[in-house]
RNA sequence: GGCCCGUUCGUCUAUCGGUUAGGACACCAGGUUUUCAACCUGGGAAGAGGGGUUCGACUCCCCUACGGGCUGCCA
């Protein structure tokens, strides 16, 4: 009964999935799913100079990372030219379009012209509009759309809300280009009528463009869909996002190490909110997402919060779906892969180390006891905690582990033994065990890396750092 | 230049005419501790500026400043 929602992202391939579009396509996605609703994914490669297969398919693989699945086949907007061009011809025969003969040239030359005269907005108004067809020249020609020429078109905007602006500021534009293509004013209505979307959200840039398709839309009798322009999202110095932020690509973000939940939680809280909600599964944020939710002012990346988030996400994942994420990481940023050993370990040291690690790289740097293989080669700082004092305390130690029960009571129990036996602080006890089983000064704690690695593994390497 | 949009702590934001302007990240201090984190407690921190409207403006209107977008036979 209710009309279904369907929205779509429509990104041009081409280069790398952008942080901003991927944000958009998080929206829109978050609309759809969270209603029951489609989510639509259009390729716009019309533009045949500049798009790329690889650029479609990083696309596609950033998506995918993001846990963002469109419904149906990828639509191709340059497969569909064809219909664009019987579009520009239907409006053509209704009236509301027709055949430019003016050429680039004499247009550029009456811009030029205009602004020299002091006009600051040159307007280029068709001698042809309202030509006799009788006098048409045998030369190429553009279809250009009849706009209205006084009045006003109203956007009404899901978050910018009423939009005026004055039609004598707009030009007939170019419908199809005289070589026969579509322009992107077209083909974008075109498309998201025959596809069926409801609700078009995108960044900001498109704003005024939504009042020149608003006509499309009228001009061919259609139902305008329901706008909602988002702000663009900005760098940490607040301006447009560039390549000289760092990451804006992305699959360099997986690259990172931030776990694909903890970006589209991050990624939907910028920009977004629903009262004091901060952290979300994806299910939670489907059950309230909404566009009046969305703010008005572009939003700048803070990566301090987005790894404070992820580090949220990272601790309430299940285990073995962890450990098969950071693998995920591990091949995205071509970094060796685990074997069963460590992959046994690192599974095992899950609990106490998900607690403590905001990004993949950091839950390997804290897993590293798990990883690692003897012999254990000690760093510098964990070198000096190992001096001959130290090393006979490990020595002495070994006898008692091999008898004890291996849980973390009777380990505890053993060592602060061990430590008051030698009158010294378990935390001094602390540190050479830390070198002796992860070769670092800094490491989980001594029980969690002990009960991991198992006695033997254990006792083998407290033995080889006692030597 | 013109048109359009925006402006609450450093950052993301709540507030939808009446609040000690709330939360989160970050920062600072203290606590806990087995190192690092994590965690707990506390702290500093905001309505761009100027006019209106109103008994009362962060909230509504206007101007200015600043930021962004658009201004193509690009998308």
């Amino acid at each position: 009964m209710s009309n279904p929602v369907v929205t779509r992202f429509a990104p041009s391939p081409t280069g790398y999935l952008h942080i901003g579009g991927a944000r958009t396509a998080l929206f829109n996605w978050l609309y759809a799913r969270g209603r029951g609703g489609r989510f639509l994914l259009r390729i716009e490669d019309t533009d045949r100079e500049r798009s790329t297969p690889e650029a479609t398919a990083a696309i596609l693989k950033g998506l995918t990372w993001l846990g963002l699945d469109w419904d149906g086949e990828v639509v191709s907007q340059f497969a569909r030219k064809d219909r664009h061009a019987e579009v520009a011809h239907a409006m053509l025969a209704r009236g509301t379009a027709y055949r430019c003969f003016s050429t680039q040239a004499e247009i550029e030359a009456f811009r030029a012209a205009e602004k020299a005269r002091g006009v600051s907005y040159p307007v280029f108004l068709s001698p042809w509009r309202d030509a006799d067809p009788a006098s048409y020249p045998d030369a190429p020609y553009v279809i250009r759309m009849k706009a209205p020429r006084s009045g006003e078109t109203v956007i009404h905007d899901q978050v910018q809300g009423e939009v005026t602006i004055r039609n004598e500021t707009l030009d007939d534009m170019i419908v199809l280009r005289s070589d026969g293509t579509p322009t992107y004013m077209l083909a974008v209505v075109v498309d998201d009528h025959d596809m069926g979307v409801t609700h078009v959200i995108r960044g900001d840039d498109h704003l005024n463009n939504a009042a020149r398709q608003q006509m499309v839309y009228d001009a061919m009798g259609w139902a305008v869909p329901v706008w909602a322009h988002i702000p663009l999202i900005h760098g940490p110095d607040g301006k447009k996002l560039s390549k000289r932020h760092g990451a804006t690509g992305l699959e360099e973000y997986q690259a990172m190490g931030y776990p694909a939940a903890g970006m589209r939680n991050y990624l939907t809280r910028l920009g977004w909110a629903h009262g004091d909600m901060e952290i979300f599964t994806t299910a939670e944020a489907m059950a309230v997402f909404d566009l009046s939710g969305i703010g008005r002012a572009p939003a700048r990346l803070d990566f301090k919060k987005l790894e404070n988030t992820c580090g949220h996400h990272i601790a309430m994942m299940d285990d073995a779906a962890l450990l098969q994420d950071l693998e995920g990481y591990l091949a995205a940023a071509g970094r060796p892969a685990l074997d069963e050993t460590q992959r046994d370990r690192m599974l095992r040291a899950m609990p106490s180390l998900k607690e403590r690690a905001k990004t993949y790289p950091e839950l390997i740097e804290k897993g590293h006891f798990a990883l690692i293989s003897r012999p254990v080669v000690p760093d510098e700082a964990a070198a000096r905690a190992l001096d001959s004092v130290s090393r006979s305390i490990l020595k002495s130690l070994t006898p008692q582990l091999q008898n004890a029960s291996w849980t973390k009571d009777a380990l505890e129990t053993i060592l602060n033994g061990i430590a008051s036996g030698n009158g010294i602080g378990f935390g001094k006890l602390a540190a050479p065990l830390r070198a002796a089983l992860a070769g670092r000064s800094v490491t989980p704690s001594v029980f969690d890396m002990m009960l991991v690695i198992g006695r033997d593994e254990t006792i083998a390497r407290l033995s080889e750092a006692a030597d």
